[in-house]
RNA sequence: CGGGAUGUGGCUCAGUCUGGUAGAGCACUGCGUUCGGGACGCAGGGGCCGGAGGUUCAAAUCCUCUCAUCCCGACCA
């Protein structure tokens, strides 16, 4: 391909709001344009590399024998309801009524409409299982799209749905869709970590997140330095280390805190350290009132309290409830002689006594308080977010927390949706029966962002090959001497029937705009073919990964550039790298 | 939805406080000189200053309303 006939309008400067260095980058090295807040053109460029992530998503997802299909963007409202999501997924799901005011929404996952399709067409435990994915635009009225393409609007996603006779074939399916993602994340390059997504029952957990790991990530990943245990710090298992040695305090006193309703204030006022208070934090959890109980240095986890209760929301109180439920304004709820329908306690305040807690009344706190003799707790729990310097709930190993780019998630379903939508088979006996479920999705787009999040220098992008839109960038330093530029196509066409993709740099630019430009969109082998080369009997080849810079032999090119290619895809220490 | 900010050629921004008839750099077109790490000169094209009202002899600038975008908090691939 010559650039001069090309499509990739390179930028001097990154606009303005373009924050992390995927959407300058992008943007810069003309790969992506913004249309409006969160929805983006793909250039050519951009739609290349896109298209190699998604081809290497085919192929594992074949591999692990799933199907490929394209579902509709545009759905019915009907299904939505059935399953129960057209009141209960929010405002992300972006609706509207066509001219016959029927009610459509713009497709933010597909597990209606494939669940739909599979109960119509699927009658017999023959025909089980299936694994059915697309790759496919979805659009998601998020609230605040940011970081280019990393949380767009409208994206790019591969979403697979498997369907099972039972929980056991359920698990298998899951087990091969988590090989398959280690697997694509592998091919592609990308340092990444599968990480625990569910509180559920520790190592039998049916939901893992993808992280990429990267400075830019929104997550933050709870992981163990000792064994395998990761988790996502909003799930993760907070351990209660320690032993209970501390003797049961002498009968609780009450102390004024006047206008001290924070846990440092308290802290600082009455000279104790924060560990020593109770927060005792006020839920509305499906209508119940609900405190709960954590150490002042703690984080509540709303999520744990609501999984704990198998509730569908757990949301602060407001100061109006919480009045209502201490008689006290807000930073003065304690546990004691507090009358809600449960008190739940992390599972850490049972190793201590003598805690500091709030008296339920203005402007006063309870010190020497014991949860065990003074409240009635009604259970112990972990409903913390794990901290630094916890450990790992697993092996008691140390922990660390890096941040990281969810770019996949596999999750088991169960009947969920078979259930609210009477997806069914006859079995062996004739008997009706509930698929079971799986759905296994991708973020191909921000794929695509976090490769670049991961691989990037002050230059600009540096591809790893499997992603990289091209794998050469030629340079013809001198386009009007036609010596150059008869070498520089025979080159360009050499390569290209050898199964390389080669941009040829033949516009009528000076040198260092085509080093910045090559830099910039960052394929991993650059070739300049210039006055100066061809007087010494060169080609010069660079590395883009390592700026190395090495010269090959005009004479005996081909098979020079072939060891060089050799030397340069096995510095990416991939399995298996693209092109020939 | 709260809190903060910004809208001026394609891009980055100045000008706004203190109204006086729109600028710079980059990009683009032409010519010339250049030509191995984002050249230079000359000459050009391109902006109803986000929109609508209002104040004023006069509005990018002041006022009101609106729209859009971005940044900080709760969702998710």
């Amino acid at each position: 391909m010559r650039l001069s006939r090309y499509f990739a309008p390179t930028l001097k400067e990154a606009p303005a709001d373009a924050e992390v260095i995927s959407h300058k980058l992008l943007t810069r090295a003309g790969m992506i344009r913004r249309l409006t807040s969160g929805v983006y053109n793909y250039l050519p460029l951009g739609w290349r590399s896109l298209n190699k992530i998604a081809a290497i998503v085919r192929q594992e997802m074949d591999r692990a024998g799933a199907l490929e299909l394209h579902m509709p963007t545009v759905q019915p409202a009907d299904l939505w309801r059935e399953s129960g999501r057209w009141e209960h997924y929010g405002k992300e799901l972006l609706r509207f009524v066509d001219r016959h005011d029927r009610e459509c929404c713009l497709g933010p996952t597909h597990e209606e409409v494939i669940t739909d399709l599979v109960r119509k067409e699927i009658k017999s435990y023959r025909q089980l299982p299936v694994n059915l994915y697309q790759i496919q635009t979805k659009f998601r009225d998020e609230i605040r799209p940011r970081f280019g393409l990393m949380r767009g609007r409208e994206f790019i996603m591969k979403d697979a749905y498997s369907f099972d006779r039972d929980d056991a074939g359920a698990e298998t399916s899951y087990r091969a869709m988590f090989e398959a993602y280690k697997r694509i994340f592998t091919r592609l390059g990308l340092r990444f970590k599968p990480v625990e997504a569910d509180s559920g029952s520790i190592g039998g957990s049916f939901s893992h997140e993808f992280m990429v790991l990267a400075q830019t990530g929104e997550d933050v990943i709870a992981s163990c330095t000792a064994c395998d245990y990761a988790a996502n710090v909003e799930r993760a298992v907070a351990r209660a280390a320690g032993t209970k040695d501390d003797a049961v305090p002498p009968a609780l006193t009450t102390a004024p805190t006047p206008g001290k309703h924070t846990v440092e204030e308290v802290a600082a006022f009455l000279n104790v350290s924060a560990d020593r208070i109770v927060k005792t934090i006020l839920l509305d959890v499906d209508g119940q009132a609900v405190a709960a109980l954590v150490r002042g240095d703690r984080e509540l986890n709303p999520i744990k309290v609501k999984n704990l209760m198998n509730a569908n929301a757990a949301v602060f109180a407001t100061a109006e409830q919480v009045a209502a439920w201490t008689n006290a304004k807000v930073g003065f709820a304690g546990p004691v002689g507090l009358k809600v329908a449960r008190v739940i306690a992390d599972a850490e305040l049972a190793l201590r006594e003598g805690w500091v807690t709030g008296a339920n009344a203005d402007d006063a706190h309870h010190v020497n308080v014991s949860l065990s003799r003074d409240a009635k707790v009604t259970e112990y729990a972990d409903i913390r977010t794990i901290a630094e310097g916890d450990l790992c709930p697993l092996c008691g190993g140390a922990m660390e927390f890096p941040r990281g780019i969810e770019v996949g998630h596999v999750f088991k379903l169960g009947t969920k949706y078979s259930a609210a939508m009477r997806s069914v088979y006859l079995d062996e006996n004739g008997k009706e029966q509930l698929m079971v479920m799986g759905c296994y999705g991708i973020g191909v787009s921000r794929v695509l962002a976090s490769c670049i999040e991961q691989n990037n220098d002050e230059h600009g992008i540096v591809f790893p090959p499997p992603v990289a839109p091209f794998h050469v960038s030629l340079l013809n330093l001198d386009p009007k001497a036609d010596d150059a530029s008869a070498k520089a196509q025979e080159i360009h066409d050499a390569l290209e029937s050898a199964g390389l993709e080669v941009l040829l740099d033949d516009r009528d630019e000076r040198p260092g705009v085509k080093f910045k430009d090559a830099d910039l969109m960052g394929l991993p082998m650059q070739l300049v073919v210039g006055g100066k080369g061809l007087a010494r009997g060169v080609i010069e080849a660079k590395d883009r990964r390592t700026g190395e810079k090495t010269d090959l032999p005009v004479d005996g090119f081909a098979a020079a550039f072939t060891a060089w290619k050799e030397a340069v895809y096995a510095g990416w220490g991939l399995e298996k790298a693209g092109g020939a």
